[in-house]
DNA sequence: CGGTACGTTGAGTCATATCAACCATAGTGG
DNA sequence: CCACTATGGTTGATATGACTCAACGTACCG
């Protein structure tokens, strides 16, 4: 542990670390969002913003997990998708002028740096390359939120929990002993796969009678992947 | 009639007629459109492209109605959304520079431009605004998108398949006599909703049987939509 | 006239949601 | 320090929405 763990990053350095968004940005422009941002922390549990508000800028993860979230009808969670390191939330809200349509919420302890709207829009003006680099990125995750519809309304829950499972080891990683990086709540889950806590819990317990995941307490240990992919019927990836 | 009803439309004048946009771009920008599009004709049943396809351009409808779809696993199609005249498609996979990852088939005889990926690229990075409209677009695909998934995670059928029909008279209009523009298949109906064919059979009837809709085939009638606003749960709009 | 695609209905089944009870853990306040 | 409460996890019993399968009707088309 340093002793001033404190400090607020450089973009510039987070940028090259994490490979986030700004490293298509000029010097120039990446000193501007050093000096427009806003760095700030947030503990597990705490909200950024909520569905509904109007919101002034967006958020790029320094640190940490957040959840991104829309609540159906019965007040039931569904996560849209995580956030992680390198990663910008809020775009959406910002550059098509709505209000947020989905809330975030920390899952992970985490650092964030909060930059004005007009920054965002400013920088597609003028720096055409990074406006190209967001479309992109748009248009991937639309790719993937196609993919998730089709998922979600084909696939029985066994399937989707399965993939869900690869998804997260996918994005998150497993640690030296095949554990799943990120830590969820079993209702979490259910909330990604679309389903009932009681479900998923059945569903982990199947799988791990089969011998393909180990379970101790929220923390997952991924023991047959390529069963897991058996199970999911992913198609292959483009 | 006219007689000559079969010449090239000018964007310009469409971009007017349908609000498409194009209509942010510069006269000559417009011009270079009009000149390097290739304009194209199909019928009901043909396919414009299939997933996996790589594509070299994207389209832009004049007139007609395209669906646009995935293949699942087992062969099932999920419609992902409609293109009527004035909308694109396609933009997405040029811009992720990811193989196409829907298919797209026309549902109502049409006619379209294409216009190559360099177009759209060189566009996006002269003419800024067109930029920030195309980002617009996108992150509103984005939302809808994040609204479907949340929909079909939690409703149940028969509130999907309300929504579903408000969202087509929405987005297509009734006659004067209160039917819907758009004429689909059962089976089209539950590749939108996300069901089996005879469950959207079942459930339609049950709405003619509560006075909601009358069927005259593949023509839907909408007698009561308050009626169905009731049933589908839909939240305010923001 | 036979063929093909679409629509409809009924019956049976199964996956999944729901409801309820219970346990474990950790944090809180008296 | 202990009861208290909240939160999350687990399991069982039961209900049911929706899918599947199968048969049949209907309409259009060459």
């Amino acid at each position: 542990m340093k002793q001033h763990d404190f400090h607020v990053p450089l973009c510039e350095k987070c940028a090259l670390e994490t490979g986030s968004l700004f490293r298509s940005l000029t010097p120039d422009e990446v000193e501007m969002v050093n000096f427009e941002k806003d760095f700030r922390q947030y503990k597990r549990g705490d909200i950024l913003y909520q569905e509904g508000n109007r919101i002034s800028g967006f958020y790029c993860i320094h640190s940490g997990i957040i959840k991104v979230y829309k609540t159906g009808f019965d007040g039931k969670e569904q996560i849209i998708r995580f956030a992680k390191p390198g990663e910008i939330i809020a775009y959406r809200s910002v550059l098509s002028n709505e209000v947020a349509c989905t809330s975030a919420k920390v899952i992970e302890d985490c650092q964030v740096c909060f930059i004005p709207s007009e920054i965002l829009i400013s920088l597609i003006k003028t720096n055409s390359s990074f406006a190209l680099d967001l479309l992109k990125l748009a248009c991937h995750e639309l790719g993937e939120a196609n993919s998730f519809i089709t998922d979600i309304a084909q696939k029985t829950v066994r399937e989707r929990l399965a993939e869900i499972l690869l998804l997260l080891v996918n994005d998150f990683g497993l640690d030296e002993e095949n554990y799943l990086k990120i830590s969820l709540t079993r209702e979490e889950l259910a909330n990604i796969v679309g389903t009932a806590t009681e479900s998923v819990i059945r569903l982990l317990s199947e799988f791990k009678a089969d011998r393909l995941v180990e379970l101790n307490g929220r923390k997952i240990r991924i023991l047959n992947q390529k069963g897991l992919e058996k199970i999911s019927n992913v198609m292959e990836r483009n």
